[in-house]
DNA sequence: GACTCACTGTACCGATTGGTACAATGTCGG
DNA sequence: CCGACATTGTACCAATCGGTACAGTGAGTC
């Protein structure tokens, strides 16, 4: 009865978007069978471990994500101006201009942070301090560097929050336009 | 067989930690009958419209202590700068430094965002508003003022997501020290 | 003392939850 | 052609879900 297996890649995405929309409590086996259209028994064979193991696995291809596309671009590329600009890109990208949610942001405010706090952890974590580092590689003096690469990470998550409480995707492209001016980028791309 | 009933605000702020905590989706009447002591029959009793409009009750509770705290300190305050002053101050207060999460931003996260959203709009968008007068009473001018308002809301909630993803207290205690100075407020209170 | 009515615990409902077990079905390497 | 194995659908499980029904229970009122 093999069938077309989807790609794990493939799977995680379709996988993640339905903890994006639901959070990991209503994001039910139901749902996620309904949306990769496999049964419990091949969601259950892709993943032992259940709901759980699918959110982590899920964590873990969107942080893999931003290793590449975020983080290894802030902490390798030559220019860190040029890094930045591309995080802003990225970011912007991967959001869809503020459509979508951040699935990690969101599973930090309920109690499932607690499940996956080093994942979460890591992943933020990770984020401020490579902004940090380009930061303070473009000329910012280190503490002033960190507050800044916090206050950038921050004000991407808050403007996914107000954007989607106002249903209002400018709110997440003017975030995005102060975030340039205020971390030094030239205004337009 | 009547007790010591509890008053609603009361009954109010202790449901409100359960969503808090769990989520719409997770807070399950079990739990919040635990938090209350109170039994279904109860519950159903004081919200007919069982989990919804407990949830309802909730963010109106919310708003309303943000209205009186809050919005009316940034609308009526004859100082615009004490009102701002004021509503960094009851924001610190109201999230206790970062320990608490903001239910409605939680809300606006995942799909119960679609029951509530005239709430969750009304609530950040008379936030913004009401701090961008201010803003502009205290000298800058209207658009500008729109935008950093946007931004300061946006910075909280931010905020609020990155302490409690990092799980370190000190995140929202230095987005609101930034805060003070963009906004133009004196460094210590 | 009788009546009212806000309040409460308990039993119950069908639906859904996350999870398990397993037999069937293929596909593929040999 | 055969056996191994990845993948699947289905049936099933106990627990819990949100919600309903209702018979109390008691404090306040006349």
């Amino acid at each position: 009865m093999r069938r077309i297996a989807p790609e794990r890649a493939d799977l995680l995405a379709i996988v993640a978007e339905v903890f994006r929309e639901h959070g990991y409590e209503g994001a039910s086996l139901a749902l996620i069978g309904a949306a990769t259209r496999l049964g419990k028994g091949s969601l259950y064979h892709f993943f032992p471990g259940g709901k759980e193991e699918m959110a982590r696995a899920v964590i873990a291809h969107i942080d893999g994500w931003f290793e590449d596309n975020v983080f290894a671009p802030l902490r390798d590329s030559p220019d860190p101006r040029g890094g930045i600009e591309h995080m802003i890109e990225a970011t912007d990208s991967y959001f869809r201009s503020g459509r979508r949610v951040c699935l990690i942001g969101a599973f930090a405010l309920d109690e499932s942070r607690d499940l996956f706090a080093d994942q979460i952890r890591s992943y933020f974590g990770r984020w401020v301090v490579h902004l940090a580092g380009a930061l303070e590689r473009s000329g910012h003096r280190p503490g002033e560097a960190s507050e800044l690469a916090e206050e950038a990470v921050a004000a991407i998550q808050g403007a996914l929050t107000l954007a989607r409480a106002a249903n209002d995707l400018d709110v997440f492209s003017r975030a995005l336009r102060r975030l340039r001016l205020r971390l030094g980028l030239p205004a337009k791309t």
